[in-house]
DNA sequence: CGTTCAGTTGAGTTGCTTCAACCCGTGTGG
DNA sequence: CCACACGGGTTGAAGCAACTCAACTGAACG
């Protein structure tokens, strides 16, 4: 188990040596993604301080994913035989982990459904609702205002569209005066219900599906 | 635990009274699903013989999911506590639902990219080569020629387009002599190696990282 | 023989992408 | 201190992929 910091931008290497390693996040913001050959780019989950990520493949050996931080971290590495171990011996903490790993399947699902079917407005509003939701599930309090750590960019391979048509739907909804994007990203949701209203959810029974309570 | 037969096209509840419920899929194919209030839906995965799914939301109580028998099928329902009581006591049934949910999470990951970023043409080779890999890994050795429970909606729900585009894109597969089909669905690819390199995939990378190795 | 329903095909439309220009805050070197 | 380049974000215009609408086919069934 090695504890290590990380600079903002570092991508992680989950294969070779490193290999059957497992991921804590003690500190800050790493993303997940999964890219094809001609360099398109789709993240699938973001994990916050306090997750853990497996990126082992079926095989059991190779890593299916790319793993970068978002921000400067601090990642544990951990032998996926030793955790598992852990996961066995010590039941609360098998039963937070289960709750987390439903709580994130739960969340890749609901992605599935608005970037399967869902307008950009849609998918825009529920990307900015699912991050505001986890931030204030673990950092803020305050549910309308906050920071993201990501650039445009970033956020444009979480949707799943282009650049270009994120940008103007972002305005689009500035204009509403739903939302206020201030510099580098930091965003303020000025109207919740409307937005959740976009984005087709209930904001309390997303709640319930998609934080990990502490039941 | 109770073992049941559930007849094609038959919902299966997975709230109130049958909350907590786990499903382990004895014979038959089952579909997961989510959908939004206007009636769109998007099928997340298919569950195979011998594969459990765990419908609960984070909250532990309410389902996030709608699940469908896709065939007649006969599915043992699990409580959620016993079932975690035999994972941490036998060692081999923990380390075979491990890597089974490790590939299902491959599975929906790579969907993902390719709903986010891909166009119509690659969506529909992913799908039936994902679909051949599975089948041939549970079934039929034979690799090129398998018939598919569904009906052209449910191909449709899963990849994410409209039915008329899909249609489109199987028949344009079909005259480049790609793949033929038959009468409901009977699909047989001729040249796995063009569907694979449409799909943007490598099959040997992709069979290690989505098909649970019994290694 | 008519009805129904899943799949197929054509025609027109729209939403998103692409391309290209532009803006602006930041860093850098003369 | 100004000139300049650079990269991230914004905007306009044009193109195209996928959608919608609507008509048709053919198999299944009474």
């Amino acid at each position: 188990m090695i504890g290590a910091r990380v600079a903002k931008g570092t991508r992680l290497r989950c294969e070779g040596d490193e290999s059957n390693a497992l991921f804590y996040v003690a500190d800050g913001w790493l993303a997940v993604s999964k890219s094809l050959e001609d360099g398109e780019r789709q993240i699938l989950d973001f994990i916050l301080p306090g997750e853990t990520y497996d990126p082992t493949a079926a095989d059991g050996r190779t890593s299916f994913v790319e793993i970068e931080a978002l921000s400067d971290a601090v990642v544990v590495t951990t032998d996926r035989a030793v955790w598992a171990r852990l996961l066995r011996h010590y039941r609360d903490l098998w039963d937070a982990e289960s709750l987390r790993d439903i709580a994130a399947h739960a969340r890749q699902s609901e992605r599935m459904l608005r970037l399967g079917k869902c307008s950009a407005e849609t998918r825009v509003a529920y990307a900015l609702i699912e991050l505001c939701l986890r931030l204030s599930a673990c950092a803020t309090p305050n549910a309308s205002a906050f920071h993201v750590p990501l650039g445009q960019q970033q956020l444009v391979d979480f949707i799943g569209l282009s650049s270009v048509h994120v940008c103007r739907t972002l305005r689009r909804l500035a204009r509403q005066g739903i939302i206020t994007t201030g510099d580098h990203m930091n965003i303020t949701i000025h109207d919740v219900a409307a937005l959740a209203d976009l984005a087709g959810v209930d904001l309390a029974v997303l709640r319930a599906e998609i934080i990990p309570s502490v039941a």
